[in-house]
Formats: C-alpha cells, structure tokens, sequence
DNA sequence: TTGGAATGTCAACAAGACTGACGTATTCTA
DNA sequence: TAGAATACGTCAGTCTTGTTGACATTCCAA
C-alpha cells in the first residue's frame, strides 16, 4: 500500500512520494480548466477570450493603470496586450486617457459597459470559488492559498502581494 | 478593517467576502503560471509547446491509451491533438501500434527518447511543487487538494479519479 | 539642445485552438 | 450479410494570442 497523505521525517522534512506530487500536478491542471470554463462562455459570447478577461480584471482591479503597468502584471509583450486593448476600446468597454504628468503613458479604464462585463466574468467565477471554498471548508482554503503562494514565482509573488495591499 | 478569513455564520454557512474570493481567483492565476514555467523553458528548446507536454504526460501515466482516450481526458478536437501527436511520432518520442483486439484503435507508447523527455518534464515540474508543498506543510497541502478537487468540472474530476485508481 | 531611454502603436508571422467535410478501415447490429 | 456506427487520419479555413521588427512620440539628462 502507498503513502497518501504527506508524512514528516525526523529530519523535519515533509516527505513526499512522486505519487503525491503527480496528484499535485494533476490537480493543478483539472482544476485550471474548472476555473476558466464559466468565463470562457461568457466570453465567447462577447467574441472575446482569456486575454480580454485578463486586462479587464486587472484594470478593475487597478483603475488608471498604466499599459506597462499591467504588461508587468500580464507577462505577455506590449504588442500582443495593445492588440486586446485595441479591440476593448474601439468596443467602448476600456478609456485610454493620454498621462497628465507623462505624455507618454496611456491611463486604462473600464466604461460602464467595461465594468458591466467585469461584473459578469468576476461573478461567475466567483460562484465557482465559493463553491469550493464553501465544500471544502475554512481549514482548507487557508492550506489552497499557503500552497499556492509557495508555487509562484518570486517576481509573480510580488505582483500578487502588490495587488492584495489595503484590501488585506 | 476588513476580514481576511473564512468564518463560519449561525446558518453553517462559510461566509466570504467577495475580497476573500478574489484573493483565491488571482492566487490561482499567478500559481498557474509559475506551475507551468519550468517545463515551458524545457519545451521551448526542443522546439515544443505545452500541448506536446500534455500528450506526453497522459500517454505517459497511461500507457497504451488511444487516441480517443487521450481526447476525452485533454479536452481538445482530433485535428488539433493530431497535429501535436503527429509531430511526436515524426521526431520519434511516441509509438503508435495499430490495436491486437479492436484494429481501429491506435495504442499510444513513448518511446525511450519520449520517457527521457517525460522525466526532464516532471522533474521539473515536481521540484515546484515539492518545495510549495514543503513550504506549507502537510496540513495545507490537505487543504489544497480539497480546493481543487472542489473546483473541477463534474466530468473533470471523473477523469481526474480514473487517473487515481490504483495510485491511492 | 540633442541623443538615448521609455511608452505606446502598427504590421506581419507562428502556434495552437476551433469547425466542417471527407476518406478509410473496422466493428457492431438489425 | 448489408448498412450503421466507431476510430482514426487529413485537408482547408478561421480565430485567439503569443512572438519580432519597425516606428512615432515624449521625456530626460549629458
């Protein structure tokens, strides 16, 4: 019989089995595809994919933002982000402002209309965390955020702390 | 000051703010990224994309499967996982028999270049999650599994427990 | 004041997903 | 046993989203 669970040994190291790890793995990759599939509909409707998704959030999140900004964020290349930005624009969804203080910098926004779409894609995958937060229980999704914080990288870890600043 | 854990109400229910949600949902998105960022590197100097790596991977864990099988557990259209199988055949990390009982059927192996390939892959991806699940503990690590399980689609997670069988 | 750095835009291309249609071999079933 | 269903492969075309390269504008510092 295996090992199922993770086990400490004397020298306080967890010890992990390759089978525990795979499940890990696996987990992670099935788990993916429940949280992007009620967004993925919406925006299918819309004509619209994940990268929109994405630049919505985050301009939701970070109002006045600038496009490096978030290309920080997004880790993608400027061109393919201003591709998305182009199209949620020309859509009436997202205000690009010209910098005050920098010419050179364009501050997002989301319209009404913009914020009227973020509010469907959050809410639908907001019910689908809820959800599992709610199955699985307070214990649980403490462990879920300790793992996954662990799991990015160091300059994702930053932008991520960034962002929970004044709402923690 | 806002809370920033799950509580529980009189009614049994977990209560949650919608920041506590949105924590989960952006925690999940910047962990996916450094998830995948090892192998990515990997794949990228063999002139390959993650599509290769998950055939790879299930064809691995289930060796012999058909194409078919592979469809339903990937999620993805024939053209597109063939075009990704082709190519693998074609540069000689997976065999395709034609089936002994049902002659339809193709049997999907890897070959010796295909586990070497494998090996690199997970290695790779399992020392991440190896130091995440060692930097929570095992309790968290409980609690991370319970998330994602509680996050899958139905038919996800019907897949995700076939993979188990056996493992358990 | 001028040259370099920073910010953002446009154009062209590639990977990888999709749909739809079709062909072939094989198996199942009425 | 004939016809329907299944398993697999392929061609053609589209879409999203990533890439590089070239370029305009703006700012700043030598």
């Amino acid at each position: 019989m295996t090992m199922s669970h993770p086990t400490t040994t004397p020298n306080g190291l967890l010890f992990l089995t390759d089978d525990q790890l795979r499940k890990g793995i696996e987990a992670m990759f099935f788990a993916y595809r429940g949280f992007t599939a009620d967004p993925d509909r919406i925006l299918a409707k819309h004509g619209y994919g994940r990268a929109h998704h994405r630049a919505i959030h985050f301009i939701h999140r970070s109002p006045g933002t600038t496009v490096n900004n978030l290309l920080s964020i997004l880790g993608v290349t400027k061109q393919s982000l201003n591709r998305v930005l182009r199209t949620l624009v020309a859509d009436g969804l997202v205000s690009n402002t010209v910098g005050a203080r920098d010419k050179r910098e364009r501050h997002l926004h989301l319209t009404e209309k913009g914020e009227t779409l973020e509010r469907a894609l959050s809410d639908a995958q907001r019910d689908r965390m809820r959800y599992a937060f709610r199955t699985a229980g307070p214990e649980a999704v403490a462990g879920f955020r300790q793992v996954l914080e662990a799991m990015m990288d160091e300059d994702m870890r930053h932008s991520y702390e960034a962002l929970l600043d004044g709402t923690e």
